[in-house]
DNA sequence: TGCTAATATTTAACATGTTAATTAAGTTGG
DNA sequence: CCAACTTAATTAACATGTTAAATATTAGCA
């Protein structure tokens, strides 16, 4: 199956077809599939994360307070979905780049209030334009209504698997 | 908001409705949708990866080697989609505890060939029982059509984000 | 009141993601 | 045949994912 005719060199995500042992070919199954989407999506903003020098996931805790405003460490973790440690660490160096400042709870101190700084609003609004510049066109190339019914189908399906634990 | 006659303790993802600044509800991008279902997919098989005490990365490895047979470690790379590096650092644990084996291609010495040992064979036949079981609950859960729906919609987004770069 | 359990965050340890550099082996064109 | 280019895999450095433990604070209740 390796012959030489055939010029195209795409590196051509290996097509085996049949399986030998009964198993399912594992590299299309449901969780691959959704590896796969995230990561061609979140590659559409690539340009955004290189200007500003951020990784997407201090994107994300950017965007989300900017937009969101004030809020607790453990609603922003909620909300964009970045493990309590994990989002430790990155506000420790958005705030030592004065991106995001941090602050106890008056009301219960074991709680942190993150804001974002002036810097950081600046940033993002300026991003925001392309962002959803992107967000428009990828409406436009994938269908809107194929887009408003990929993400119910995935809202649907968290809710389902959550359900069944 | 924390009032006690609600009660269903659901960490209830914080639900804020209009956003004062003109951007949009950033906890429900595209991206973001992605991984929560993602996750909430690849916790379905926990108890495999649990069991058998490999991660879902390792354990990615071992399906893919097991059910589609000796490959190049880039083959093995593109099926899963793991990266070159992370897949090198996963290949070195997996062959410490004798679950593959690697050797140079004799028609190319640049590649590595990677298969998967009697230990691993036995242990994805087992566990594979257990996993064809959770797709099967799954596609019942939320619908096989839908399901299929789903992942057709999956793979046009890929390709429609790749198309445009 | 005071003891205990629960909650919010951080830290630690290790695995993986990502980018860039490195090494080794093949390929190409003069 | 060889120098320059390409390719496959690894290594390095740093950021994040994940689990468990540690800390600090609050809530519950006898």
């Amino acid at each position: 199956m390796n012959n030489s005719d055939s010029k195209r060199p795409p590196p051509a995500v290996l097509d085996k077809g049949v399986f030998s042992h009964g198993l399912n070919d594992f590299s299309h199954t449901l969780p691959i599939r959704l590896l796969r989407a995230r990561h061609a999506a979140v590659s559409q903003f690539q340009p955004i994360f290189r200007k500003y020098n951020v990784t997407e996931q201090q994107w994300r805790v950017l965007r989300m307070v900017t937009s969101a405003g004030d809020m607790t460490a453990g609603e922003l973790s909620q909300a964009i979905f970045i493990s309590m440690p994990s989002l430790s660490r990155i506000m420790q160096s958005l705030e030592a780049r004065n991106l995001i400042r941090r602050r106890a709870n008056e009301d219960d101190l074991r709680q942190t209030m993150v804001s974002s700084t002036l810097a950081a609003q600046a940033m993002v609004a300026e991003a925001a334009i392309w962002s959803d510049t992107r967000y428009s066109d990828i409406a436009q190339w994938f269908g809107k209504e194929r887009l408003e019914q990929l993400q119910t189908l995935l809202d649907d399906l968290v809710q389902t698997l959550d359900q069944h634990q």
